[in-house]
DNA sequence: GTATTATACTTGTATCTTACAACTAAAATA
DNA sequence: TATTTTAGTTGTAAGATACAAGTATAATAC
């Protein structure tokens, strides 16, 4: 009995969890690309803004994405003056990416409209539930990361 | 005041929200793409499993995807023999897709993958908070559909 | 009862997303 | 100094996605 309502109660989790990652998935799309930059590039740029200098490595971990991946975000935004690459002057291995002039004003612009969307859908919950949301989910992103933790470490 | 303190807490939603998509977007690469399907097959799978017989249009609405880009993800599935594309008795133009028998059993394998991370990630949470994380990710998925209800009518 | 319009879907094209494996260069360690 | 590790780039390949233009069928309009 105790089992059979978990297994329900993790079935309308995941249920939650996939309806919410559509959903914004097609918000960030729709409100970020008309500023000429796409949803990935958005977010490396919103990850500098608030980090400044970061390595290629730092990046990767950040979005969750392999350097790789990284390398070709930034050679897009490289490319569109959004964003410099640097070298370290220490470790010559390591590059510092930084945002540009530009690549702040095209993130504060996209941003501000992401924002405003957020503020909507925020606002949107019971006055007396949002706190209760902010709190929960960040234990559920904590809980996410120990999740990512323990499968690491069984690899 | 009032204002500050409101636009702090859209910010720290807007972080939650975004590490969360990029967390769970990372999870999904990993424990989907291993059995041959990708994520975006997956959802489709998963659709299709728990709503028989849909056509183009109410899967793309579901997936919040354009009808083109539904034409292509179904087009993968059926070339793996994993869905079928069945013309409608009444009206033909429109398709039905349906899982196969290979297609049910690559999804619950699949599923019951997402399904033991998901239950980890859940069981993360302390027990006294899931009920109320359940009713707000229930609440904050219906006010996300209001707000993109909002902005269809003022387009 | 044909002509027009609307609907459901597909195709062509273009860009973005992402990873893996193989590579280069620099630093750390043995 | 030789070897190994680390940081990052490039080649390659498949998937994700949308928009615009096309096709076929159904609905409507006159």
């Amino acid at each position: 009995m105790k089992n059979v309502s978990i297994r329900k109660d993790v079935e309308e989790f995941h249920n939650s969890i996939v309806g919410l990652i559509k959903k914004y998935q097609f918000r960030d799309r729709n409100e970020v690309t008309s500023f000429g930059i796409s949803v990935s590039q958005c977010y490396v740029l919103e990850t500098l803004y608030f980090q400044k200098a970061l390595t290629m490595k730092k990046l990767a971990e950040q979005m969750h994405l392999t350097i790789s991946t990284i390398t070709r975000i930034v050679d897009q935004l490289e490319r569109k003056k959004f964003i410099e690459r640097k070298q370290d002057d220490k470790d010559l291995r390591i590059r510092r990416i930084t945002l540009t002039p530009e690549g702040e004003k095209i993130f504060l612009k996209s941003w501000a409209n992401v924002f405003e969307s957020e503020r909507e859908i925020f606002e949107n919950i019971k006055p007396g539930h949002r706190k209760v949301l902010l709190s929960l989910l960040k234990d559920l992103n904590d809980s996410v990361d120990q999740w990512q933790d323990t499968c690491k470490i069984n690899k």
